[in-house]
DNA sequence: CAACGTTACGCTCTTCGTAAAGATG
DNA sequence: CATCTTTACGAAGAGCGTAACGTTG
């Protein structure tokens, strides 16, 4: 049994069950794929894929396990390159960030700006998504570390780390009425129409449920992943926003008003999320730490551990 | 990066550092060893091992992460062979449990006895120990199955099945005073020398904690691994028996009477345990559920799932 | 018949074992 | 100086790519 072989199993799964997609991404030859996949098949004395003459239609039950089981291997010799390039270049590497348009544009420049100072040699990439894509893209190695509020708590493979919490906030055009008829109400939100988050970005959707719960149903009449989005039509008059907090900047969002909504809706928790298996370089505590300072490294290797 | 330089290294390791025993452990050639650590060490671009000269001192820091990743990924390599030989050869394999003498003694036989009759081309190994032993056993993969009460649920590597639970027993020669002054209480055994089980199989020592919090003392006179070692010595008159219920068999024991006394000690849990990330074969699911017919493949596979 | 997978073959690079040399305590 | 590790070298073997062949839809 040879890594190859796992590698190539696990590249034509992700193909698609493509013998030459796969060679073509691994930059080889198909001929060297289908022998190698033979090979092991032979070696283990079972099929991997289903076929149906030649073609390769699917997996078999032993197959997807051993498809699981080679990716936790593979996964595994990354990080054993990772930890020699951590001891012989400390800060130089490779950070990639999954995470959501509201963390992206309001509460990561600082951390980011201290970070591409602190470590200017590591390369920082941010991958934009909805929640389900951050944890998706984490889980898949395809980010080092997730940042989300949804989705992120309830995925076995995902040490989650509470980062911080925030609530909600109504914005509205200057010298709406809802300005003058203090206090805000749930009853009062739905008298006009409601601009907020797709629903894909608020997981159980915790809000529309707030407002289940008091058989209310405002009237979404846009839903967007960007807060810019949102504020851009509430400065239009298409109807009031609902949004974070810390989305409403008093200084930027000229013609805009914000009214605090923290009382009508239980707070959220933002998570900072990385495969519990994957091993982190000295540059990633870093990052968090400067996302949330009471993370150190002794507080991220604790929740690593926790089973 | 080649699986055979993981292998070295792990077995280097293991060979207490030494390469020329580690190449005799792997039936291959020093050099070779030598040489595929070197080549491992200069594509990690750091040391692996301490070294005096040519002489391997220890490990270094990176060293013993890299060690910990590797042997993780040599378990899995492994689970992936078993995965092959479960599917082409569902009922032939080999099954090792470890476990203390108590349980292979007193509780596994019946079990052990249904076992090789239903899985005759199933190779059985027992092997007996201290819990701790047992623990590091299932841990090393030198077992796949582990059977014991103490020293097993604080282990993270682990997934503790509930197997049963049991409470002591007095026993005493025929004719002893205790037989004749019911109820049996803490203070009536401390007035006697105690034969029991030896501490290390006690593990946080449920039992002498008991004592001490009613500020007993009780006279050890002896301890034993072995229930029918601390039988012999009551039967010489040496003492009085402190042991397992189930190990008390009124038509084997002659000469011997026993007094429950579960009323005295918290009850123990016995616990059945797997390595958390070990594929298991199915004739394991059937040796589990032989021993707790409760514990069927679904309620193992969710304890291992359990985070 | 077009796309895809498998077989055949020759080349290269790697790996392994033996023999010998160099360190270490 | 006995033991253990590294270096050197030659032989065997594994993997890869090109080209040709066989299948599938």
């Amino acid at each position: 049994m040879k890594l190859h072989q796992l590698r190539y199993i696990r590249e034509v799964a992700r193909q698609g069950l493509s013998i030459s997609l796969a060679a073509d991404a691994l930059h080889t030859s198909q001929p060297g794929v289908s022998k190698q996949i033979q090979l092991l098949e032979e070696e283990l004395d079972l099929q991997i894929f289903k076929r149906n003459g030649k073609r390769l239609i699917g997996l078999t039950e032993p197959g997807r396990i051993i498809l699981d089981r080679a990716e936790q291997v593979l996964r595994e010799m990354d990080n054993i390159k990772r930890v020699g390039e951590e001891f012989t270049h400390d800060a130089r590497g490779s950070l990639t960030i999954a995470t959501t348009h509201t963390q992206a544009r309001y509460r990561l420049p600082p951390a980011v700006a201290g970070f591409v100072e602190h470590y200017p040699d590591v390369r920082l990439t941010i991958h934009q998504g909805s929640p389900s894509q951050v944890a998706r893209q984490v889980i898949a190695n395809e980010a080092d570390i997730g940042i989300a509020t949804e989705a992120m708590t309830d995925q076995p493979e995902l040490a989650c780390l509470p980062y911080y919490q925030w609530n909600r906030c109504v914005v509205v055009p200057k010298g709406h009425p809802l300005l003058r008829d203090a206090p805000l109400t749930l009853k009062k939100i739905t008298r006009y129409p409601v601009v907020t988050y797709d629903f894909a970005f608020t997981g159980g959707s915790l809000m529309t449920r707030t407002f289940a719960e008091k058989n209310l149903h405002p009237n979404f009449v846009l839903t967007a992943i960007d807060a810019d989005v949102i504020k851009t039509y509430v400065k239009l008059g298409l109807g009031i926003g609902l949004l974070a907090s810390m989305a409403y900047d008093p200084e930027r969002d000229v013609g805009l008003e914000m009214l605090d909504a923290s009382h009508l809706f239980p707070p959220s928790t933002t998570y900072i999320a990385v495969r519990r298996d994957a091993y982190l370089r000295g540059y990633m505590y870093g990052f968090i730490q400067m996302l949330a300072p009471h993370l150190d490294r002794t507080a991220v290797d604790a929740a690593l551990k926790e089973t």
